[in-house]
DNA sequence: ACTTAAACGAGACGGTACGTCGAGTCTTACC
DNA sequence: GGTAAGACTCGACGTACCGTCTCGTTTAAGT
C-alpha cells in the first residue's frame, strides 16, 4: 500500500495519519502537486518529517494513500446512510444499458468538474505517467475497481442480449471511458451532459449507418 | 512557442539551441522527467544556465520545443526523401474507412511502443496535465493536429456515405484515440495491433448487435 | 555524580550500567567524542535509549563516568594485586625530590602516549571547556586528586628544606603539570621522558643563572 | 585557511565573508560553540548556507578565520594609530626580564577575563583538542606566533647573562604560560595578576631553595 | 511464593540541523 | 548584446539524533 514495509507497527500513531492524510489533500488543492513538499506536509500536519519518510517513499505514495482513505471515508459514509446500496460500487441495472450508462456517465462527468477531487486526482495521474510502480498501485487500487463495475454490466447486458455476445467487455468500457479521461486529462475538450450522452450512444451503434433501426 | 517573448533576437546562438535540444532529450530518456534539470541540460549541452533561463520558462518548455523540433526533422526528411507524400500528414483514404483506421491505429500501436518516442511524450502529458499553460500548448501544438486528420478523413467517409450523416466527428475520432492513449499513459493494458483493429470494429458499428448486415 | 537525582533507585541494573560504560568507552575511541551518539551507545549496549537519560544528562556525563569507573577498577585491580601500595595513590618519597618528581612526570608522559586513554581524557577535556558545570566536575574528580598528590609531596619536600619555605605548593606543581597538560592537549610539541626530566629541573631551579652551586 | 580548496575565485564575494565571520563570532559568544550552527550562522549572515559550506569544510574552520581575521584587525588598528609600536607583536625589552615579563603575563591575564575572547578563544581550543587537522591549524596559526615572542625574549635575556645558558627558550616560556592556560581553559584556579607574577618568579629562580642571593 | 511497581528493551514520535542539490538571479570576461 | 562560467540566495531534499513518550516485559522488594 505504498508503505515502507520494514517499520512493523500497531504502535502507528493513527492522530499522525489522518492529520497527514489531511494536510496532504489540503496543499495538494492550495498550491498544486508540482509545488507539494513534505516539509510543507508535516509542518501542516504538525509532524516530524520522519514520520512521512517512515511509512511512505514518496510524497505521490503519500498522496494516493490519501485518496485511497477519501474514498474509504466516502464509502463508509454512504453504507451508513443508505443500508446496503453503496454508492458508486455497483452501476445500475435497470435493463436499459443505454440509460444506465448515460447515468453513470453524467455523474462521472460532474464528479470530474468538482474542485475536490480534481487536484488530488490529475496528481496521481501525472505522477502515474512517470513512475510506472505508482502508476501500477494507481491503476489497480483506482482505476481499476472503477472499471470493472462496466465490465459487470456490461456481460449483464450481454446476457440479456443488448450487446453483442462476440464484444470485450474490457474493451467495449473504453469506448466511454478512454474518451471521457483524456478529455478531462488533456482539457482537450469541454465535459458535459450531452457529451457523455454522445459517447455512449456511437459506443452502443456504431457511427457507421445501422442497416435499419427497430 | 514556449520562449519568453522579451529577448527576442537575431542573435541567437543556433548552435546552442540544437545542443540544448538534443541534451533535454538525451537526458529525459536517460534519467526521467523527474529528475530531468535544468543544470543538467546546460552542462550536457555545454551552455551556460541563463542562455536557457532566457529562452524558456520550465524544463516543460524546453522539452515540448526540443519534441517539436523532432516532429519536424522527421517530417522534413520524409518530405525530402518522398516527394509531396509526407508521412503521417495525412490519413489514407483507400475508399474503405475500416481498413485505413486499422492501418494508422497499428502504426500509432507501434510509434507509442517505441521507446525513442515514449519518455519524452510521457513527459509532456503528466506535465501538461498539472501544467494547464503548457498542456493548452501540448494539446494545441500536438496533439489537435493530429486528431484533426482524423476529423477530415471522418468527413470524407461521411461525405462517402460510410459514416452516419448525423455523427460528430471530433468526437467520434476520440472512440479510438482515447482507449489507445489512455492505455498507453496509464499502462492499464497491453496495446497491440488486435487492440487496434477492435477499437476500430467496436467504433464504426457499435456494441449492440446489429440488426442484420448486408 | 554526574546522575540525574529523581529515579534513585536500588533497582538499577547494574549490568547495564557496565554495558553503557564499555560502550561509551569503546565508541569514543572508535568513532571519536564529536561522532559519538547516544542512540550508537544504547544500541552497542543493548539497552534503551530511556535507560541512558534515566540516569545521566548527556554524554560527557555518561562518558565521565565510565571513565571514572575505568580509573576506579585499574586502582582496584592494583590494590589486590600490590597489597596496601595501590598505584598512583601516591607520589614516592626517596628523599630526592628531583627523582621523585622526574619518575612520576616519565611515567605520565607514557600514560597521555597511551591510545587507551587517550581519547576519552581528551574528549572529556574539550566538553569541560564549554561545558562549566561537567568542566567542574571533571577538575573536582579527576584533575584536582591528582594535583594534590604533588601539593603533598611538595609539601613534605618543604618540610625536609628541599623547597624554599615561601613557596606555595598549589602553583609551584602547576610549573610542571601545566606545561606537560599544555603540550598533550594541543599538541604542541613532543612528549618525551627528556621533556619531562628539563621541566623539573626548570621548575625547580628556575631559568635565571644560579650564583653558585653546592 | 582552512577553506576547501577547489572553488578558485576572485569572485569570492567579500560582503558574505565578513558578514559571515561577524556572525560566526556574535553567535558562538550568545549561544555558546556547542549550540553554534551553520544554519544559524547563515541565516544571521544573510547568507546561504551554500556559501559557507562552499569556502569552508566545518564550523570549527569558519570560526578559526573569523578569529584570525578579528586579531589581523585588531593588528591593522593598531598599526595604523601607533606608527610601528605594533600591540602584542613584541614583547618589551627593559633589560628587566622579571618585570617585563610580569608585566606581558599580566596583560594576558586581562585578556583571559575578557568575555570578548573568551568564547571564541575556548571554542577553537576544544574544537583543537579533538579535530587534530584544526588543532594544528590552530597552534600553528594562533598559539605558537604567540610562543615565538617569548622565545624571542628569552634569548635576549639569556644574550644579556639573565637567563642560563644551557635552557631550552621554548622549553623555558612554558613554565608561565602552560600553567596559565591550563587554569585558564580548565578553570582549575583563579586568574590574578598576583597569580601571574608568582609563575614569573618561580619560573626564573626556581622553587629550589636558592644557595644565597647577591 | 506472590504481588506489584519500578526499571527495562524497544522504538515511534515532534523536532532541529545536517550536508547536498537544484532553482533562478546576478556578475565577470569573452567574442 | 548574447554567451560560458560559475558564485550567489533560497528552499527542499532525505538522513541522523535529539530528548520525550508510550508500549509490553522483566525483575527485585515487600508482603
Amino acid at each position: 500500500m505504498a508503505q515502507k514495509t520494514p517499520p512493523d507497527s500497531t504502535r502507528r500513531s493513527e492522530r499522525s495519519r489522518r492529520a497527514i492524510y489531511d494536510a496532504a489533500l489540503a496543499l495538494v488543492t492550495e498550491v498544486g502537486y508540482a509545488k507539494l513538499t513534505i516539509e510543507a506536509i508535516a509542518a501542516r500536519a504538525g509532524v516530524g518529517k520522519q514520520t512521512i519518510y517512515r511509512w511512505w517513499t514518496s510524497k505521490g505514495a503519500v498522496l494516493l494513500d490519501a485518496f485511497l482513505d477519501l474514498g474509504d471515508q466516502a464509502a463508509r459514509a454512504a453504507g451508513e446512510n443508505a443500508g446496503q446500496a453503496e454508492i458508486q460500487s455497483e452501476i445500475p441495472n435497470s435493463g436499459d444499458l443505454e440509460a444506465d450508462l448515460k447515468y453513470v456517465l453524467r455523474a462521472t462527468v460532474d464528479e470530474f468538474n468538482d474542485a475536490k477531487y480534481d487536484a488530488p486526482y490529475r496528481a496521481l495521474a501525472a505522477e502515474g505517467l512517470l513512475n510506472p510502480e505508482l502508476g501500477a498501485e494507481f491503476v489497480e487500487k483506482l482505476l481499476e475497481p472503477q472499471l470493472q463495475l462496466y465490465v459487470k454490466r456490461v456481460e449483464q447486458a450481454r446476457d440479456a442480449g443488448q450487446v453483442a455476445p462476440g464484444v470485450d467487455p474490457r474493451i467495449a468500457l473504453e469506448l466511454w471511458a478512454g474518451p471521457l479521461a483524456q478529455r478531462w486529462l488533456m482539457r482537450s475538450g469541454p465535459l458535459t451532459h450531452d457529451y457523455a450522452d454522445k459517447l455512449v450512444e456511437y459506443a452502443l451503434y456504431g457511427i457507421a449507418p445501422r442497416p435499419e433501426t427497430s
